[in-house]
Formats: C-alpha cells, structure tokens, sequence
DNA sequence: TACTTATTGAAAACGATTTTCAATTTCAAA
DNA sequence: TTTGAAATTGAAAATCGTTTTCAATAAGTA
C-alpha cells in the first residue's frame, strides 16, 4: 500500500487530511523497522516542524483502528509501530537493526488442533513472531 | 514447583526471605491466570497489609530475572506475569476468563527452515502464543 | 547477641500517554 | 468563491504506571 493509499482510507472513514496526518502517515508508512510514537515524531518533525507529540499518538490510534498498523511485541518493549501487511501474515524481526519483515504461510492447524484436543480449549486466534539476524547484520 | 520451591530458588541466589516476598511469590505461584502489578499488590495485601506496591515491584523483577515468571502480552496490554513453566513452553489464554494453559511439543522446524530460505535470515528465536475459550467458558 | 547489609514502605520523581482547551484548519454547503 | 459548522491542532496540565530516593527496619551471619 502506498502513502496515498492510507490517506484515502482515513478519508473514507471520515477523518480529515491534515499536514500533520500525512507526514506520520508517510513516516510510518515507509519504515522498515517499527518506530515508536517519539521516533515517529522525531523523523516526521523534519518534515513538517509545526507537529505535535499529541498528533503522534492521535494519528497512531487510528491507523491502528483502521489495521494499516499494528503494535510490536519484544522482550524490550511494546510501544512500536509498523505497517500491516494484507491478509494474515506474521513478524520476522532483525534482533540486531530491527528490521521488520513480513511472512506468510503459516501452518499450524496440526499444532492447534492438538492442543486444542489435549487442553479442551477451542483456539481462536495466534501470534507467532520470529527473530533472528537478517542477511546484512549476519 | 511450589511456593516454598521459589523461596528456596530466591534465598540460593542471594536474596534474603521477608514476609513482602512471601506473600507476594505465594501469590503469583498459585494463580492460573496472569497478574498485573496492581493485582499481585491487591491479593498479596490479604495476606500481609503492610505490603507496599514498590515491594511487588521489585520482587516480580527478582522473579522474572530467575526464570520463575514470564510477561504475558495481549492485546490489551503488556503488564501482567505468569508463572513460568519448566522447558521450552508456550501459552494459551482464554479470551474470557483469562485463565493460562501452558503447552510443549510446537514443531516449527518445518516452518522456520522455509521462512529462512525465503528470507535469508538466520533464526534464532520465536514466540507463540494460542488464544480462545477454556472449557469452562465454552 | 551484635552487627553488617539487604530490604522495607512512603514520598518524590519520572516518563509515557491522555485529557483539556482555545485557536486554527478542513471541507461541505451555500 | 465564500461561509460556517465541526474536526483537528499544539501546548499545557493531568494522569497513569513505574522507578528512585531515603531513613527506618529486619534478615542472616559471625
């Protein structure tokens, strides 16, 4: 999805365009690593000097509600941010640069369906998230 | 393991056993669902009135530190532990009660030797956790 | 029993996030 | 275009969870 692509969906969920929605909005958009809200206020400031922290956390909130973000979970915290890929995918995070990548093709109906016999529970949902080193920090 | 078991593991790692750590590791030992601060603090103080928060505070960091508790994370927030199983364990958190089920025997061998290729990153560590209705919730 | 040192709870400090508010900007309707 | 209602803004204040500071207390060793 582009820039322009999440600007049309808050649009059409009738949020205005502002200047301050659109440089988080391309901020965000183009990183490839999760960014918290004060990094995302940090890098989109030069863009547009006049933004406030409080438009951050605003803007952050309704991309979240919309799904074209979504919040990283790690060991060090859980306050970042990165795009959501389309349909059901999961997080592959470079445990050194912090590189986010997306994957597909997950298989664990085997796994869920035995747990799910051994505990009784029905299973609804899954996070899986993997890390590791990705090809430029190896 | 027991209560008395987690003391044991506290005192052999230099920490001296008080009434605040008695109540405090009592309490998250023997809960089947995940505690946030505040909620250890609120059930510790049955027990033991004089407890302070700061006291929850810095025994749940001992506790985390010694493997004996995990942070769970959720949707709705980040804040809550759970005692740790014994081996390379996964959780399963009804959505409704909130009760946590742990389970061993995820094979993503398959699965992250694939992610791998595809991604060219080496892997070296995965979360997952399983979320849906216990049998009593159903 | 005496003594060293870890631990305590209360209060203050802190950092991240949320709320309040008056001024500004957006955008639909005229 | 212009107008005007309503959403949005940034700054400041308030709030929440967590950490630090500190003098008093308690634990465990000698």
């Amino acid at each position: 999805m582009t820039t322009d692509a999440w600007l049309i969906q808050l649009q059409e969920n009738g949020y205005r365009l502002t200047e301050a929605r659109r440089a988080v909005v391309q901020t965000i958009q183009t990183s490839s690593r999760a960014l918290t809200p004060v990094e995302v206020f940090d890098i989109a400031r030069k863009k547009y000097p006049a933004l406030g922290l409080v438009s951050v956390y605003r803007t952050l909130e309704k991309l979240e509600e919309l799904h074209l973000i979504q919040r990283v979970h790690q060991p060090q915290g859980c306050q970042a941010f990165i795009a959501e890929g389309s349909g059901h995918e999961h997080l592959l995070l470079c445990q050194n640069c912090g590189q986010v990548m997306l994957f597909e093709g997950d298989d664990l109906d085997g796994l869920i369906n035995t747990i799910s016999k051994k505990t009784g529970y029905i299973i609804r949902d899954h996070w899986l998230q993997l890390f590791g080193l990705c090809e430029a920090c190896q």
